[in-house]
DNA sequence: GTAATAGTGTCTTTCAGACAGTATGAC
DNA sequence: GTCATACTGTCTGAAAGACACTATTAC
C-alpha cells in the first residue's frame, strides 16, 4: 500500500448509458454531440454511484433507478487531447424520460442497427455486413488466420437465424470495428449505424450486452416500466431490450411460474380489442430469489 | 468533456484476488499482512489489465491466466491515512501456484468459512452465525425493520440445507457485517473467519460470488487445472469453488453433454483403484458458445 | 479374494417449446 | 355480426434428478 513515484493521478470521467424504453423502443441519453453523458468525478461525493446519481440529478434525467458499473477503462488516447483518464462506465435505467437542456433521447438502434432482430434479421446485415465481413476474411494473412475469421464470423452473425445469439453486442461490435465497418469519434465515412464521439459507442455495446444477459436472470425490466403495466407492455419491453420476438404464451407461462407479478385489479380502457389486466411487479422476489437457478447437479 | 475545477484527481490502485486450486482446496495469493495484494498502476502501461499483468508477473505469481474485472471503488476513507484512492479490483485464476518473495498461499476459506458447504453445513452457522443474527434482528427498532432483517436472514443463511444458495457470498458477508459479526482491518476481536486490511475480505467475497456464478455458464475451471486431468479432478475442483458436493454421474453428464473436454488417450498410474482417463478442454467451446443459454421464449 | 475408485445404463419427473382454441371489448 | 386483442388448455419432447449396476486397478 506504499505510495511510489510513478504512481499515476489521473482524472475520474464518469460515463452513462441512461435507457428507457417508450412505446416499444429503446432509448438512450444523448449530450453534446451524440456522445454519452459524461461528468468528471467531484471530490464531494461519498461514493462514485452518490457522484452520478447527483450529476444525473443535475442534469435533469429524473432520479435514476436501477444503477450498475459496467467496467473502468484506463488506455491512453482514449480521449482526444491524448491525455490519459480514467473512465468508468455505468448503466442506468428509468422510467420516466424526460429531457433535460442539451440532451436528447436516441434510439439505441440507430446506434447499432443490426442489433434489432425483431422484423426478422435486419437487410443491412445481408446487403453490407455479410460481404464486407467476407472481404476482410480474405485479407487475412495464412490460412489460419482465415480460419478464425471465418469462425468469428459465423458465430456473430451466423447464417440461421435461430442460432442468433442476441448477448454477443461487444463481439460483433469488436467484429466490426477490426474490419473496418464502424468509425469511432465522428469519422463517419460509410460506416454503418450512426457513430458516437471517443469509445461511447462501444460502451453503449458493452451496456446492451449486460443489459441483454441481466434480464434473463435478473428481474431489472421492470425498472424500465411505469407502476402498472399489462403483460404485453411487459413483453414488448423486453422484446425492445432483446431486439427478438417473444413466444407470447410461453412468455406469460415464464412470468407467471417465476410468480414476478401479481394483479393490481385494474384494467386498460379505451383501446380497441379486449381490455388487459394491470398487473404489477412483486418486489418481493427481489429478495425471495436474490439470484435465480443454480445449474450445477448437487448430491 | 471539459475539465473543472473540482475534478478529482487521485492515485489508483489495483487489488487482485488471486485464485488457485491444489489438492481440491481453493486458495488465494496474499501479501504483507494477509492482504491482498495491490499496487499502483503506472504510468507505463497501456492498459489497466497489461499493468495488472506485468506487476502480477513482476511479484512472481506465474502468468496470469483469465483474468476479470470485478469493481471500482472510490469511497472516502477507503485506506487508513483517510486520503481518498480509487481502487480498481481483479479476479485472477491461475493453475500453477507458487510463491513470490513475500507472498503466500492462503485457503479462501479461513477468511470466509461459512461458505464451505461441502462436509455438510459448517458447525459455525449453528453455533455462532444464527444466534448472534437472532440477536440482532431482535435490536431493530420497529416491526417492519424486525421482519426485514428476518428475512434477509432467512434467505442468506436458510435452514433447510437445500436452499442454500453458493452465489450469495456477499450478501451474507454484507449482513455479518451489519450485524457486526465480521471485523475489518485487523480489529479482529471476537469475529469470524480469518480478517483482512481493509476493505479486502469484501473484495474477496466479491470474487467468490462472481467465481461461483461464472462457472455455471462460462467454462473457467479450466484455468485452473493443468493441461490434462481426470473428471474427478474436475468435479473436486468445481466443488471447492461452489462449496458444495456435486452429484458425480450427473456431473459427468452435464460435461460430456456440452463437449466441454476430450479425451487425451493417457490414463492415470499408481494410484490406487481403476485408473482414470486423462481428459483436456475442448478450447473449441469458447468460441462454439461464445455465450450459452438464452432463457427467453422465442417466436 | 477385498478395497477403492472409474465409468455405464436407465427410470422418472419436471419443464421448455409449440399447437389450437375461447373470451371480451370497440365498431 | 366483424375485427382486434386478451387469455386458457393441452400435447410433446428434451433435460434434470436419482437410482442401481459393471469395470479395472492395487494389495
Amino acid at each position: 500500500m506504499t505510495r511510489t513515484a510513478n504512481n499515476a493521478a489521473v482524472p475520474i470521467e464518469l460515463n452513462a448509458v441512461i435507457v428507457a424504453v417508450a412505446d416499444g423502443e429503446p432509448y438512450l441519453l444523448t449530450g453534446e454531440g451524440q456522445g454519452l453523458p459524461s461528468g468528471p468525478f467531484e471530490s464531494g461525493h461519498r461514493t462514485l454511484e452518490q457522484g452520478l446519481r447527483a450529476w444525473a440529478r443535475r442534469k435533469g434525467a429524473r432520479n435514476l433507478g436501477y444503477v450498475e458499473q459496467l467496467y473502468t477503462f484506463a488506455d491512453v488516447g482514449r480521449t482526444s487531447a491524448g491525455c490519459r483518464s480514467v473512465s468508468i462506465g455505468y448503466l442506468a435505467l428509468v422510467h420516466d424520460g424526460d429531457e433535460a437542456l442539451g440532451t436528447t433521447w436516441s434510439p439505441w438502434y440507430k446506434h447499432l442497427p443490426w442489433e434489432d432482430h425483431r422484423d426478422g434479421k435486419p437487410r443491412i446485415i445481408a446487403q453490407s455486413i455479410m460481404p464486407a465481413l467476407a472481404a476482410w476474411k480474405n485479407k487475412a494473412s495464412g490460412a489460419a488466420e482465415k480460419r478464425a475469421r471465418a469462425e468469428r464470423i459465423g458465430i456473430a452473425f451466423p447464417s440461421d437465424v435461430r442460432q442468433w445469439n442476441d448477448e454477443l453486442v461487444l463481439q460483433r461490435y469488436e467484429l466490426l470495428w477490426e474490419a473496418g465497418l464502424v468509425a469511432e469519434a465522428g469519422r463517419a465515412k460509410n460506416g454503418l449505424g450512426l457513430p458516437m464521439p471517443y469509445d461511447h459507442r462501444r460502451i453503449l455495446a458493452t451496456a446492451m450486452a449486460r443489459l441483454r444477459a441481466k434480464i434473463k436472470y435478473r428481474p431489472v425490466v421492470f425498472e424500465l416500466l411505469p407502476p402498472q403495466f399489462t403483460l404485453l407492455q411487459l413483453q414488448t419491453t423486453v422484446e425492445a431490450l432483446a431486439g427478438l420476438r417473444l413466444h407470447k404464451q410461453n412468455f406469460r407461462r415464464l412470468v407467471e411460474t417465476q410468480r414476478l407479478v401479481e394483479e393490481t385489479g385494474a384494467v386498460t380502457r379505451g383501446a380497441s380489442g379486449r381490455p388487459a389486466k394491470l398487473f404489477s411487479f412483486r418486489r418481493k422476489v427481489l429478495q425471495e430469489r436474490a439470484a435465480a437457478g443454480t445449474k450445477l447437479p448437487r448430491s
